[in-house]
DNA sequence: GCACGCACGC
DNA sequence: GACGTACGTGCGTGCG
């Protein structure tokens, strides 16, 4: 039989705190303002949610005991009256609390604290943990073994549970010295004197070096200077002051702490008082605890229309996270909806959480909800908001590792429904998947804000709608084939994380700072003073006023000092070098050298997060660290990417990436036999480019010629323009417009490819990959003409950088299956774009390699060949 | 806390 | 005549 947990509210205590921390707005539908009762059970809530109490019961003030008054006259007198708007809303809370079966205690005569004294020490002498959950720190007194003290922490969701070696961390005094720390520094919330100059500071550290008060009293004397004269003259006050802080705990109430038990009232008084002052939210809060507190002690029912489980487990971090699953007879879909955040919640597509309740299975905390967990989300549908996210909760990287790869094991991806993903689909241009903006466009509803039980509601109903529409919008294959099948993918490769060496970055981060602080030295001497070279607004003074170089080009706020400004201002100042230099060299050790250190876990590796609905192509992104744009172009970038290692010593980096992917694929799409057989020569692409643009055999193309074909092959894939192209190979418009032409000379396919291209994109308003993956244009209805420039660019770039994405998505997919019905011990780490980073033991790499190859090469089938480089040593750059 | 300029990747 | 090469993430400054 496991110990029972009584929870003890000093009702008073919290509902000041909860009418001081919420706006006065709130209402009841017959005017009475509602505020204060709303804050006071919304944190009831969460402390059971959060919790879990067998029994609660409230306590209220009904005076002040006698004896404060005696031995300090002036105790709470200043206090103010009551603010009548709280006052109205103390019968209110005592009427929803009877409602809810709560015991209410009040003693004639005694304080909040005292009853709370009172009831600690009989639920501890009767074997049972006690919280006490009170905003007054006097409180803390009490806490021993069995009673802890929950204290509401800023706003009124975030509470704090102080067991004694909290205690002693936050005030650094123990739990019986508290009345004696109150003593001494006094309270002035309450007119208490205690000791003058003496704070929470002064009186840890007497009670740290003493003990106790009387000690400290004893020993005045000896204590020096002003400090040891002020608690000689205040000895009355601080003894004063300890019998009014002392909390009494002999109070006559009446109550049997082994009978109170949450869960207890009935349904139908519950939901009406709550419904009666419009807390619709609460009651499906309410409905969800029934769930939970209902089933902790019930046979789960025979043959149960509806089962239900429910996993709970505290998160590492503040968040805590706890997920609801429901499953219903096989074949009988059901909503199933997954909360994000502080709470969660269960939901069944019959709204009927009372029916589903009566199948109720199991509540599982600790560890074992993660083995619950896979074995439901093997068996559920799932629908959330952000699935990974919300399974990446419940398993942050580190902790228990089998588990969390169980869960994306679990995951069946064709029983998953990823809310934003699927948004993501049909409008990849949109910057919030969040559930509440979805809820709100797609449902017509308006969520709380913060609402996990509403979010949740919403997750399952917007599958009901974003499914069709998948559907109605052609997304459905990219959905079901692609983006949901790569959710456990990527989970996985969060999980396992990259390895770094941080001796390599500790090295390089000893020599650049020199280097920079060098750097630093020669800029400010060339300048002539110092200032912040890191400060455009300073750099451009320095460089366009004080030295009196040319200006460039302009920004919104200033002069640019930009690389390509800097690179024309190279053959007027040395300064201009200087600034380059300082800039890689900052740029790389803020950025990474010394930035990538920190973000390395417990285990040595760095996680990141590959977000899946970020890019409007339907290319991943990588955040928190962004492993996507680690340097490789300068010899220091390859240094520090050379800090990326195999786990174990020994094993292997293996690089895989495709070569020339968009290229290749328009290729396809267009049709154009003159780039499919640049393609399929073998010859060397660009160079293959640059004989059929000039117009000369292919041994005759010089350095230059191919540095152009380059170029605009850069230039196609993302759209080209001509001044784009004449900024970057420094040539003028008219001769980089001269190079376009020529180059859809050669390919006139491509032309009439790109141009069909953006004529339908115009008619339809969306351009589309291969996989029909569709990104809404809106740019080309504009009447501006840059916009409607851009929007044509897009239409150009995005059946190629999409599609390349849509491929390599299928690539890892497949990788992936095959590492693991394979038995492979390598391990895919990370994705670029258009290359796959493994981890792998040398015995392997010969059939990774060729795994890996078939795999990424052979995912479709296309006009021209996929060509995958593959590469392996012992980091990253070595790999490539 | 936010906007901006700048710079890294593909 | 302008605009400026797609898509991202993150750092430091400066303002409020």
């Amino acid at each position: 039989m496991p110990e029972r947990t009584i929870a003890v509210i000093d009702g008073n205590s919290l509902l000041h705190r909860a009418f001081h921390g919420l706006p006065p707005t709130m209402t009841a539908p017959d005017g009475r303002p509602t505020n204060a009762v709303f804050g006071f059970m919304s944190m009831l809530f969460k402390m059971v949610t959060d919790l879990g109490p067998d029994g609660v019961v409230v306590a209220f003030d009904r005076g002040k005991p006698a004896f404060r008054t005696e031995a300090l006259a002036q105790y709470k007198i200043h206090r103010p009256p009551t603010d009548p708007d709280l006052k109205a809303q103390f019968p209110m809370i005592k009427e929803l609390l009877t409602a809810l079966a709560i015991p209410i205690v009040e003693a004639e005569g005694w304080e909040g604290d005292d009853v709370l004294g009172t009831l600690a020490a009989r639920g501890s002498a009767g074997g049972m943990r006690v919280l006490l959950v009170t905003g007054d720190k006097d409180a803390l007194q009490l806490v021993d073994d069995n009673v802890s003290v929950v204290s509401t922490k800023k706003g009124i969701t975030d509470i704090v549970v102080y067991d004694r070696d909290a205690v002693i961390e936050r005030y650094g005094v123990a739990p019986e010295q508290v009345a004696d720390f109150l003593g001494l520094k006094g309270d002035t919330s309450d007119n208490i004197p205690g000791i003058p100059g003496v704070g929470e500071k002064t009186a840890a550290k007497l009670l740290q070096e003493h003990g106790t008060l009387d000690e400290v009293l004893e020993r005045a004397e000896s204590i020096p200077g002003k400090l040891g004269e002020n608690i000689r003259a205040n000895k009355d006050a601080a003894l004063a002051s300890r019998v009014v802080a002392t909390i009494r705990r002999d109070v006559p109430v009446e109550i049997d702490l082994g009978a109170v038990a949450w869960g207890s009232w009935d349904d139908a008084e519950a939901l009406s008082a709550l419904s009666g002052l419009a807390f619709t939210s609460l009651v499906t809060r309410l409905r969800s605890m029934r769930v939970a507190g209902g089933s902790a002690t019930s046979e789960p029912a025979a043959e149960p229309a509806t089962s239900v489980e429910i996993a709970v487990r505290e998160g590492a971090a503040a968040a805590e996270w706890v997920a609801a699953l429901a499953e219903s007879r096989p074949q009988t879909p059901v909503g199933l909806a997954v909360g994000i955040g502080d709470e969660a919640c269960l939901f069944t597509e019959e709204r009927s959480l009372a029916a589903a309740h009566e199948g109720a299975a199991a509540i599982l905390r600790g560890d074992s909800a993660d083995a619950a967990l896979a074995a439901l989300i093997s068996s559920c549908r799932v629908s959330a908001g952000d699935l990974k996210a919300l399974l990446e909760g419940f398993c942050p990287p580190g902790s228990m590792q089998a588990e969390a790869a169980s869960v994306a094991d679990a995951l069946d991806p064709a029983a998953a429904f990823d809310c934003g993903i699927a948004a993501y689909l049909l409008a990849s241009n949109r910057s919030d998947y969040s559930v509440p903006t979805l809820a709100g466009e797609y449902l017509g509803h308006t969520l709380e804000a913060g609402d996990p039980v509403a979010e949740a509601v919403a997750a399952a109903d917007l599958a009901g709608v974003l499914g069709p529409a998948l559907e109605q919008w052609g997304a459905t294959r990219c959905f079901e084939t692609i983006e949901m099948p790569l959710v456990p993918v990527l989970m996985r490769m969060e999980e396992i994380g990259v390895g770094i060496d941080r001796d390599v970055l500790a090295a390089l981060s000893a020599e650049t700072h020199g280097q920079i602080a060098a750097l630093v030295a020669e800029i400010h001497e060339l300048a002539g003073f110092e200032f912040t070279i890191d400060s455009p607004k300073q750099l451009g003074e320095v460089l366009f006023d004080k030295l009196g170089l040319p200006t460039q080009k302009k920004t919104k706020t200033g002069y640019s000092t930009d690389a390509s400004v800097l690179a024309a201002l190279a053959p007027l100042h040395p300064i201009a070098d200087k600034i380059v230099a300082y800039r890689e060299l900052s740029k790389l050790t803020s950025t990474y050298i010394d930035a990538l250190p920190r973000l390395v876990g417990e285990d040595g590796r760095l996680h990141t997060t590959f977000n899946q609905t970020v890019a409007a192509t339907g290319r991943l992104s990588s955040s928190s660290p962004n492993l996507q744009n680690i340097p490789v172009r300068t010899e220091l970038g390859r240094r520090i990417r050379a800090a990326f290692v195999p786990a174990r010593a020994g094993d292997l980096m293996v690089s895989a990436d495709y070569s020339q992917i968009e290229l290749r694929i328009l290729a396809h799409l267009s049709e154009d036999a003159g780039l499919i057989e640049a393609f399929t020569s073998g010859a060397d692409f660009h160079a293959a480019t640059a004989a059929r643009v000039f117009d000369v055999a292919p041994e005759a193309v010089d350095p230059d010629m191919r540095r152009k074909a380059k170029a605009v092959n850069f230039g196609i894939v993302y759209g080209i323009s001509a001044h784009g192209l004449g900024d970057s190979l420094g040539i003028g418009y008219a001769e980089a417009q001269a190079t376009i032409d020529r180059y859809f000379a050669a390919y006139p396919r491509v032309r009439a490819y790109l141009d069909e291209t953006i004529a339908e994109a115009h008619r339809c308003g969306y351009a589309e990959t291969m996989f029909g993956r569709r990104r809404p244009i809106p740019e080309l209805a504009s009447g501006n003409y840059n916009l409607r420039s851009f929007g044509e660019r897009t239409a150009m770039n995005h059946p190629m950088q999409g599609t390349a994405a849509d491929l390599m998505k299928l690539a890892m997919i497949e990788v992936d299956r095959r590492l693991r019905a394979e038995g492979f011990e390598s391990r895919m780490l990370l994705q670029v774009h258009d290359e796959l980073v493994f981890e792998a033991p040398p015995g392997e790499l010969e059939r990774l390699t060729r795994m890996v190859r078939e795999a990424m090469a052979g995912v479709a089938d296309l006009r021209v060949p996929l060509d995958v480089g593959v590469g392996a040593g012992t980091d990253w750059t070595s790999a490539k």
